[in-house]
DNA sequence: TTGTTGATTTCGCAA
DNA sequence: TTGCGAAGTCAACAA
């Protein structure tokens, strides 16, 4: 990884076109040919940036980065002030816990968390147009569809209401009734679920862990 | 800016719960307090961060980074092999050309380019569940409203129908046609817009500025 | 390769 | 402040 702290100009040709004045900024130049153009503010995402794979031309003060659709990033630089480059191996990557597919895991092993005596039939229960998260039974026998969301929003409901529509054609499975998630669940979200049918459950993902504790405790 | 090179180990936990192992990566230190810890390859996102508002506690190769919602960022340092600041001062700032904003802007100049006789209504028409991107009336008086997108897919169409459905509802407007205006339309989106009576226009960004040049150099 | 979905999304605008 | 939609979204995973 190189490192380089230089006034500069940076203008970006491509999906859209974009200009940044001259500056003092940071430019990190990475392995894999990737350049990003970082200021001393703002979050993670870079002023100005180019993926890999693309190439750099270095020239006169003058850098120039293109990959294979042709989009272009050209850096104009008038002073360096720092130039430093450094051997860091390849990452061995980040764990992650609590994202959806988590929430998911959790919930199918416990779908009385959804409603009193229902059960899972199975997992990413598959349809033409994709998986539905959980598939349950009521204890009644009747299918449930469940769609889970981390946060829960107007996609998350069109969604699962295109799954239920299909699911309903289908004579062995009809009737479907569809639930709906998530830790937390927008108002207008909640408001287009429950006006077409479709019950809106909030889940506690710190709870349900602890639920899964207490469970653990007891046996 | 600082930027430390360094041996680490990372643990997020917040959102979710996040853990890196042992590993020699960037650390860039923000001068609003943000911290970014990169790795030698992947694209412009860090393998983990903390954005603003946050702040740090250092003390002996352990830093804790802790923003106001309680989410920390643990950093435990091994072994140093660069440590430089850098005064960037604030940058000037981003300038940007051809999104959506743009494109919405040119067809509410140009409404005829959505069809013949075609007048401006307002953009940004308000509803309950949000702002039509453009209400025009047609040659008759007669109200079409129009989703811009840059990219037209089955997102923007089911945006559009929400709309409708709302819109119709309203004897003052009553009947809405809707219009589906991209600069390119995915075939599943065409069809599902075509299948519930929407019509599809796509728009040429460079063309209608094109337009827009020959307009100036007439008056 | 293409398409779909999630994201500690981030970012910008408007109410 | 909150909410919502766009993004050069990126990135992971399935078909």
């Amino acid at each position: 990884m190189r490192l380089v702290i230089a006034r500069c100009t940076v203008d970006y040709v491509g999906r859209l076109t974009a200009h940044l004045p001259l500056a003092p900024r940071l430019l990190m130049l990475k392995a894999d040919g990737s350049i990003l153009v970082h200021a001393d503010g703002g979050s993670y995402k870079p002023l100005n940036w180019m993926t890999p794979p693309c190439s750099l031309k270095e020239e006169d003060g003058r850098w120039t980065v293109t990959n294979k659709a042709g989009e272009q990033l050209i850096i104009t630089i008038e002073e360096i002030t720092h130039d430093s480059s450094h051997e860091l191996g390849v990452d061995p990557g980040l764990r992650k816990d609590g994202v959806e597919a988590h929430l998911q895991e959790l919930l199918a092993d416990r779908p009385g968390v959804i409603g009193e005596g229902y059960t899972l039939v199975r997992r990413e229960f598959p349809t033409a147009i994709g998986p539905v998260d959980l598939m349950l039974r009521d204890g009644d026998g009747a299918s449930v569809a469940v769609e889970v969301k981390r946060r829960g929003e107007i996609d998350g409901v069109e969604q699962l209401t295109r799954y239920l529509e299909l699911l309903n054609r289908d004579p062995l499975l009809a009737p479907v009734r569809g639930v709906f998630a998530a830790q937390a669940i927008k108002p207008q979200a909640r408001v287009l679920a429950e006006d077409r049918g479709i019950r809106c459950v909030t889940v506690d993902y710190d709870a349900l862990r602890g639920i899964e504790k207490d469970e653990l405790t007891l046996f």
